[in-house]
DNA sequence: TTGCCAACGTTGGTACTGCCAACAATATGA
DNA sequence: TCATATTGTTGGCAGTACCAACGTTGGCAA
């Protein structure tokens, strides 16, 4: 995204939907970029957070869980399998599914991976007080579970 | 993006970075099929409003203000062109450049996505108060601002 | 039991966004 | 005058969030 070297009229500058977009990128690549230099992307800490906090599960309840389609988890799965962070099985209970489940290693690289982005998060918001880093993430949660009901 | 039936784990419920996306996902999809109605996309309007608030201009800086890329604005214009919203004519003073404008007809159509962004933006931001509402827009109005700046 | 529908993993593909590189034409400054 | 910069334009790329289809397997009802 291009910064601003000239003035953005003020019909876009108020505009929630536009700041929040613009916003969003900004937090994306900071994220994205820190991630790559630990050889990590995003949805690996999505599904290596999800596997220790609530234990191995199938790939259709981890898709769930963190809101990633089916087919991204494949993908996902298959990277951190390789990189030994994961392992897939086959449920002997139900022969469709497969249960991942985190390793020793997986669960190594997630704790760095939590320093990491605590401290991109301290970049990505850098200019406000802790209040209203509090007062961001409240709003946002709100506006968040709204959307993710219903239709 | 799937909404969630199961339960999110904690460490991604409260990732400010993620919180952001995953919101900036949901509006831009609510904004982006709100304007496809109206046959139009966020582009059309960035030009449109950039171009009503500061008067003619060429492309290279309707890219500048708007923040975006000087490919993305030769292709808008074409199609903003094509509906008759503005019009492109060579700049007698810089051979190098066009100087585009907005038509009457690009006027009304501003018009019409202005009243109708702001029923998106409404629908946005459904769940908040108009003090959180103001709240929200300088939060991340601070947040641009601060990541807009210097590379 | 059979038959039907749903869920699972997997593959392959789509649409959109935000970029970048390169080019020729033109302007600007040393 | 010559090097450098800017402009419009074309073409392409990577990442994200999806969707459709498929064969396999499970669950349920008749």
């Amino acid at each position: 995204m291009a910064s601003a070297f000239e003035d953005t009229p003020a019909r876009l500058r108020a505009l929630p939907s536009r700041l929040l977009t613009q916003v969003a990128t900004h937090a994306q690549r900071l994220v994205t970029q820190g991630l790559a230099g630990a050889d990590a992307r995003r949805y690996h800490y999505a599904l290596l957070a999800t596997l220790e906090e609530f234990g191995p599960a199938s790939q259709a309840v981890l898709g769930r869980r963190c809101g990633m389609d089916r087919s991204d988890v494949v993908a996902t799965v298959n990277e951190l399998a390789q990189r030994e962070m994961v392992r897939r099985t086959p449920d002997p209970e139900d022969r469709r599914r497969n249960v991942v489940t985190i390793t020793e290693a997986g669960i190594q690289a997630l704790h760095q991976l939590d320093e990491l982005l605590e401290s991109l998060q301290d970049e990505l918001l850098a200019p406000l007080s802790t209040e209203e880093r509090d007062q961001l993430v409240l709003l946002l949660a709100r506006l968040l579970e709204h959307h993710s009901r219903a239709p």
